[in-house]
DNA sequence: AAATGGGACAACCGCCTAAAT
DNA sequence: TATTTAGGCGGTTGTCCCATT
């Protein structure tokens, strides 16, 4: 036997609150606080909504010193720097930026913020194709453009990546992936306690956290077929650095740091240092490399 | 003036983990 | 121990509003 059901979905209301309705919650909750029970929230005030959706009204809307709108460049740069070092974490990222929710920040990131990134992204490309059209000859300008729809279509997804690629809770730290990398993958198990960009309390996050971010890259790590640094796969993955390196660093700049076989970058991207026995930069670290990239990003982007 | 498209944002959906039974 | 739900989260959708045609 588990618990009762928290609410009867037939009878529930759902869409836009009324004003009557979040009087009625906030009143309440100024009053008497949440009690820890939002399921039964609803019922104490009479209200025909899922505790759920009295929770979202409350956190989202009626919370007190919410912010709506106006984000201000440094809001900006904090959000950008901790998308780049731990991806779409809203709730995290809401938690450095006081009174912003995780679906404001969110919304903003995915209305305004990316769409700034790939509209320069696009410019960039516009320029790129008409000073090398004369050197593409051999390729159709069809199949050119093709190409570089793909790229921009994905480039947030490789951003994505390139955090995998320095998180040590990415797949190509994960023994069970990569079973040469079990030592120092164990030793890293946890945040960094010296981080400067996650509060007190994000820090002493658990573990299970970790194990979910674990999870979550070892799914994509199967979509994108990461099986191992030395797979055929892995060319694709060296591809998509080299890639993303343009997109963040610009043409010309690819040789920021040495390159290995063609591509790779070695001591840039840290996993591949743990073939010298070398720990992981943490994905909470804003290490001299991290900081290099967030700088390229903020110029590639007017921050 | 009406139709259309896109941006912004609120709300919902589905999944996962922890906890209650 | 197994089952079920609450709470929390990220992704997605729906709706409103405004600008453009």
């Amino acid at each position: 036997m588990g618990r009762a059901p928290c609410c009867d979905k037939a009878t529930v209301k759902k869409g836009p609150w009324s004003p009557e309705e979040d009087a009625m919650l906030k009143n309440y909750i100024e009053e008497h606080g949440t009690g820890g029970n939002w399921i039964a929230l609803p019922h104490k005030i009479g209200l025909k909504r899922c505790g759920k959706s009295c929770r979202l009204r409350w956190l989202n809307y009626l919370r007190p010193n919410i912010k709506h709108g106006d984000f201000t460049p440094e809001e900006d740069s904090i959000i950008c720097s901790l998308y780049i070092s731990i991806g779409s974490r809203w709730s995290i990222i809401a938690a450095q930026l006081p009174g912003r929710t995780d679906n404001d920040v969110k919304n903003y990131w995915n209305t305004k913020l990316k769409k700034r990134l790939l509209g320069r992204r696009k410019d960039r490309d516009a320029h790129h194709r008409q000073s090398t059209a004369a050197a593409s000859s051999e390729m159709s300008t069809e199949t050119m453009n093709d190409g570089e729809r793909a790229l921009s279509a994905s480039a947030m997804e490789r951003i994505q990546l390139c955090m995998q690629l320095q998180n040590p809770l990415g797949p190509h730290h994960n023994p069970l992936v990569w079973p040469g990398c079990r030592a120092a993958s164990q030793s890293n198990t946890s945040f960094n306690s010296n981080s400067s960009n996650v509060t007190v309390a994000e820090q002493g996050q658990s573990s299970s956290m970790n194990e979910h971010l674990m999870n979550a890259r070892l799914d994509r790590a199967a979509i994108n077929g990461l099986g191992s640094p030395s797979s055929a796969e892995n060319s694709n993955v060296i591809n998509m650095e080299a890639e993303l390196e343009e997109l963040l660093y610009g043409e010309g700049n690819q040789g920021k740091a040495g390159m290995i076989d063609g591509g790779v970058q070695q001591g840039d991207v840290d996993w591949w240092s743990y073939d010298q026995g070398k720990l992981p930069v943490s994905c909470w670290d804003f290490t001299p490399e991290t900081n290099a990239v967030f700088q390229d990003y903020t110029s590639v982007y007017d921050i």
